[in-house]
Order: structure tokens, then C-alpha cells, then sequence
DNA sequence: AAAGCCAATCAAAGCGCTTTGGCTTCGCTG
DNA sequence: CAGCGAAGCCAAAGCGCTTTGATTGGCTTT
């Protein structure tokens, strides 16, 4: 059943059929309604093709996932689709997902661009400096960050968690309770969350007259075996930190099983922080042994993404900025600093 | 730069040029080259949206992802998309995602068919009986399931691990080091792999003279917690199992703790085998304290059935089944059966 | 009553591609 | 040398929608 036939077996013409249907005003309400009630009897839904080809929207967000072969997948990722996917199937949006080369992704860009295939894209992950924005400016293709550059922060749209402040806040809290040594297990710093986390901790620690020590700071990916890695050479540091902030549950989680191992108890012997992205596998707070962590659904970033890119496609918008904070939950894994000998 | 422009750029029809660059064999093979030379030039790149409304293809495929709100998203998702993304990306196809209402996924099987929006779909997380079958099939909409359902084997196309034999040929393995009281922890069973993966169980069991004990047998969500609260409950059980299988890793790290926390060492007091589908944000064998785990890759599946989903759009092929083995890696976490003071 | 307007509708022209059917050449056969 | 088929190219007709630019009739305005 296309528009033809439908407007055939109306006794309209196609363009008052398809105004009927796109809510313009040009049509008197009865006619609208017998068009509306016609159209869902026969079950009627325009081919988004031939649609797509006429107005050039495609009602399509894009999101390129750089990928080479035996790279690891984000495990973020699936969380912010699910939430960026309610929003797109609440708005009449798709989601198209483009798994390319690492080296190819700038091309990427273009073709979709070129293409019509998508109105915008999320940009994932992004760097401290990163040259897709570059290259999204260029192409006019309207993109919400899921994050933050360096560039000016009013030049375009993102989504950020307050990533230093939360950083910040629980150093704050740890050196309030007589830690001295803080410890961090990050990712990769060549990614702006991570490099705000360490900035928050070490405004933290300067505010306190501590100066930073790198050899207690890590940077790679945030994996279970990482923070395991982590914390066991920490441990085995001449003066290991009495407490150690971690960016994600997983390398949390290895830290925590080296703690374990070391024959320790997180709270009593050191304490841990860990950073909970509500990612949906993983050990909901309560459930596992409740841990001390900042927290901030990854999902719900994903909404806040979505609902901002349509409304700037929509042009109901200029760029926008949302901060959010992440929330600190006070658990069983943080306590006083240890009483030692020295000091 | 459009079709026309091109060819008349080129003093060619647009005709001549569309068959030039679509490799249509009516061409000379000078018109072909200079045609190509010039629009990898000019950068031209068709329209998809035109070349889909022409066509009626839309070279999309869909994958459907039911979830209510607070739904968990499925961590093996993002893998298996990585894999099929791959494919995709290298065979010319979009991926679409819908991420949609468990209560409405069936109608926007219909809707994308309809539209013409994609191709053919992915089936995930098939159930033993799944009546999205029913309605792909009503629809001529093709599909290739990941995983199986009570449906004829050879009725439609699927790519699937042998579960059973897996969990059989583990089982096998612990009763032939003496164990005799086995274990499962493993996903909800109104999932066909679940079931399967039960089945093998019992089937080693009954074939050693063991009757299956459904107090040591668990189905539920596979995630840490529920691995750890399984294992708890089976060491308090009168007769807890000597070994345990586990339908995943989360959950394998969960019975993990359990033990840990219960004062016992695994391989020792207990044996544990996991099932690793190599995710790539989990530990990788040998990382953690290296697992005995049935292993087999769910990004591979993806690529699998990315492939054979597209040769069967293509019309390159029927109905086609892939059954994987899974692979069977002994590590640390398996060992003989304790010694009982019993029999 | 002529003029002007608004509301409601329509015919037709795209959107940029593919594909059908036809038209030249040109080389070859009988 | 007529006749024919193949090779190579083209014009034009879709694909199913949106949107522009009429067109109509009924009502108000002067």
C-alpha cells in the first residue's frame, strides 16, 4: 500500500494525502481525520526510502565505532546505545552503527556525510585533542560529543560528567580521612575523562600540600587484569598508598581481588574508590560487596545525548552543554587511613 | 556531485556511467576505467537513498534489540556487533539498530519490512519457541538467528555453538576426575542455548549413573552477583557439588568469590569451569587466575552470521546452519575430586 | 455586485538513482 | 552485398514520496 493507491481509495490527491499525514495545517480537520483513520485501517506507512530521497533528511543518527581487528570493544558502549536508542525509536530516529577501520573513520564521516545516510552523529571517546571535530565542522554534519576536547567548551554540543569535580570530591574525601598517599588506576590519558579524573585528584592533593606521585598513578585500559596488575604493584611500592581511586567497576574489581590476595581488607587496611557507570552487567551497588564509588549512568548519557543531536537537527537548538555530576555512594570499601608507624 | 553532473561531465548518459560503476558488463572496458578514474576523482559517490528507493534494496541490515527501561542490556551484544559490524562495513551493508519495547518487537519486524528499511535482520537471543520465526517468515523477511529454536534444524538459516556437547564434554571431564555431584549456574532456560546447555549436563550424568540434582541447579540472569549467590547457596547445601559449571564468565566470577569468601581454593576444594566467549572487556584466559572454560567467540559468530545472512539476501545461498565447537581450555580452576570422608 | 481573500484541494515537478527498451555501429556470415 | 547479431551507448520511465505553484469555490469586503 503506497500514497498512490492510498489517496486513490481516498478520492484525494497525493498532496493532500501526505499533508494530511505530516500534520500541515492546510487541511481541514475532517478530511485529516478521515485521511488518519483510512491509513491506519490499511495499515499504511510510508516507504522511508522514497521519503528520505525527497526531503534529503534520513532520519538517522549515526555512530562510528573505530574498531580494528582484535581491538577490544568498549563495554560502555552497549549501555549508551540502549539509552540513546529509546530516545531514537521514541523520536522516529534510527540508529545506524558503522564498525570501521581505526584509519578509516575520518573517511567515514565524509561518505556518510556525502551520502544523506545519516543528519548527525555521537562522537564516542573523545581525545584531549581530537580532529574529528575538525573534520564533523567542515562537513556541516551536526554532532553531539559524548564528552568533552579542548576545545572551547561553547563551541559545540556535549554530554560530560563533571569528571574532575567527582575526582576531586573523593580525594577530598579520602584526604579528610588521613590518607596521605592516594594511588589512581585510570584509562588511557590521551582520553579527556581520564585526564580529568587524575587533574581533579592532584588539585585535590596540591590543595592539601601533597604533591602527586606518578608512581602510583597508572594509565591503560580499564580492565579487570589492569587493576589487578595495578594494585599488586602498588602493594609492592616501598611506600604504597593507603588508598586508590580507580576509573571503572572492572579495574576496581581487579584491584580489589589483589587487595584480597595480598591477604588485606578493603576499608580497614586501604581503601578503594571505585567509578560505577551503571553499566547493566555489572554488579548492581548492594549486591556486590558494596563498594565506595562515583557514579553516573552511562545509559542515561546516552539519553541526554540522543534527545540533544535531534534537537539540534531539528534546528530547535544551538549547541548546548549538559555537566552532569556524578553522585558519590559512601561504602564498605573505604575507611580511615591506617594508623602506621612513621609519621 | 550527483549522477548527472558526473556524466555529463563526462559526455557519457547517465545510463552508460551507472553501469560503469556498478560493473554491468554492457560497457566497454575503456568507458569503464575512464568512468572510474573520473568519479574516484571527483569523489562522487551515489546517493544511497535514490539508489535504495530505485532498487527497492535498501543494503541495511537490522538488528532488533527488545528492552524495557530498566531491562539489563546484554553484555554480549556489543561483541557480537563489533564482529558483524566488520562484516558489514567490508561487504558494502549498514547496521541498523532498533532498540525497542519487548512489547512491540514484533510489529517493528513488520514496520522495517514494510519500509523497506533493511534487508534482512538478525534473530538474537532466540527462545526454544520463538514465534519471531512465524513472523519473519510471514513477512519473506530474510533472517539468520544466532543461537537456535525448537524449530526444524533445516528450516531456516542459524550459526550456534554445540552447547550441549560442550557441557556434555565438560561434564564428561569432571566425572571422569571423580566428580559426582555437579553443579550448574547457568542463564534463563527459556533460552534455547540454556536449555542445551543443561541438557549435555544431564546427559553425561545420567550416562555415568547419576540422576540430575535440581537443587544444585540454577537459571537466571548471568551476571556476578547471581553467580556469587548461587555458588553461596550450593556450599550451604547438605550435599554441596565437588564442581560447578557455569553458563558465562560473570557468573563464573561471582562462584569464584563465593569460594574465595567461603575459605576454600578452587581446583582444590572445589572445581569451577566457566564458559568464556571471549568478550573482549573480560579477563582473557591466563590474565585471570587462569579458568578451565568452554571458550568460543561471539564476535566470530557475529562475523558468521553477518556473512551468511548477506549470501542469503544475495541469493547466493539457501538455508544454511553453522554449528561451532566450542573449545574445551583446562586451566587452574579444575582438579580431582576431593577425597570425602564418605563412601 | 465586483473585487478580493482565504481555505481546501490538486497537478505536476522534482529528489538521484536504476533499468527497460531502443538505437547505432561494426564486423561477420552466407 | 544484404542481413544479422553483438557491442556499446542512450533516452526516458519509473521508484514513492514531498513540495511548489496553481486552481477552485465560498465568503467577506467596499
Amino acid at each position: 500500500m503506497n500514497l498512490k493507491e492510498l489517496s486513490e481509495q481516498l478520492g484525494l490527491s497525493q498532496t493532500t494525502v501526505s499533508r494530511a499525514l505530516n500534520g500541515y495545517p492546510e487541511v481541514s480537520e475532517e478530511t485529516r481525520r478521515r485521511v488518519e483513520a483510512f491509513a491506519r485501517k490499511m495499515n499504511y506507512q510510508p516507504n522511508s526510502n522514497a521519503r528520505r530521497l525527497a526531503t534529503g533528511k534520513s532520519y538517522t543518527i549515526g555512530h562510528v565505532v573505530p574498531l580494528s581487528d582484535h581491538d577490544m570493544i568498549n563495554p560502555h558502549f552497549s549501555d549508551f546505545i540502549a539509552g540513546a536508542g529509546e530516545i531514537y525509536n521514541r523520536r522516529g530516529y534510527d540508529m545506524l552503527i558503522s564498525v570501521v577501520n581505526a584509519d578509516t573513520e575520518k573517511s567515514v564521516y565524509e561518505s556518510l556525510s556525502r551520502n544523506r545516510r545519516v543528519d548527525g552523529v555521537i562522537v564516542h571517546g573523545p581525545r584531549v585533542k581530537d580532529d574529528r571535530l575538525t573534520i564533523l565542522r567542515k562537513l556541516k554534519l551536526p554532532f553531539v560529543v559524548h564528552g568533552r576536547t579542548s576545545d572551547p567548551e561553547d563551541s559545540f554540543s556535549w554530554v560530560d560528567v563533571n569528571n574532575r569535580r567527582a575526582y576531586h570530591k573523593a580525594a577530598t574525601y579520602l584526604l579528610e580521612a588521613g590518607h596521605r598517599r592516594i594511588g589512581l588506576i585510570n584509562g588511557w590519558e590521551y582520553m579527556t575523562f581520564a585526564l580529568k579524573r587524575r587533574e581533579g585528584l592532584e588539585t585535590a592533593l596540591r590543595q592539601n600540600g601533597i604533591e602527586p606521585d606518578p608512581e602510583i598513578m597508572v594509565s591503560s585500559e580499564m580492565i579487570e587484569p589492569n587493576g589487578h596488575g595495578a594494585m599488586k604493584a602498588f602493594l609492592a611500592h616501598r611506600d604504597p598508598p593507603t588508598a586508590v581511586l580507580c576509573s571503572s567497576m572492572l579495574t576496581a574489581m581487579g584491584a580489589s581481588r589483589a587487595v584480597h590476595e595480598s591477604g588485606m581488607e578493603l576499608g580497614r587496611d586501604i581503601s578503594l574508590i571505585g567509578y560505577d557507570d551503571c553499566l547493566s552487567f555489572l554488579p548492581a551497588a548492594g549486591e556486590y560487596p558494596s563498594m565506595t564509588v562515583m557514579q553516573s549512568s552511562i545509559r542515561l548519557a546516552g539519553k541526554h545525548c540522543a534527545d540533544m543531536l535531534i534537537d539540534l537537527i531539528d534546528g530547535n537548538a544551538g549547541h548546548r552543554n549538559l555537566l552532569l555530576e556524578a553522585e558519590f555512594v559512601i561504602g564498605a570499601s573505604t575507611g580511615p587511613a591506617p594508623v602506621m608507624a612513621t609519621t
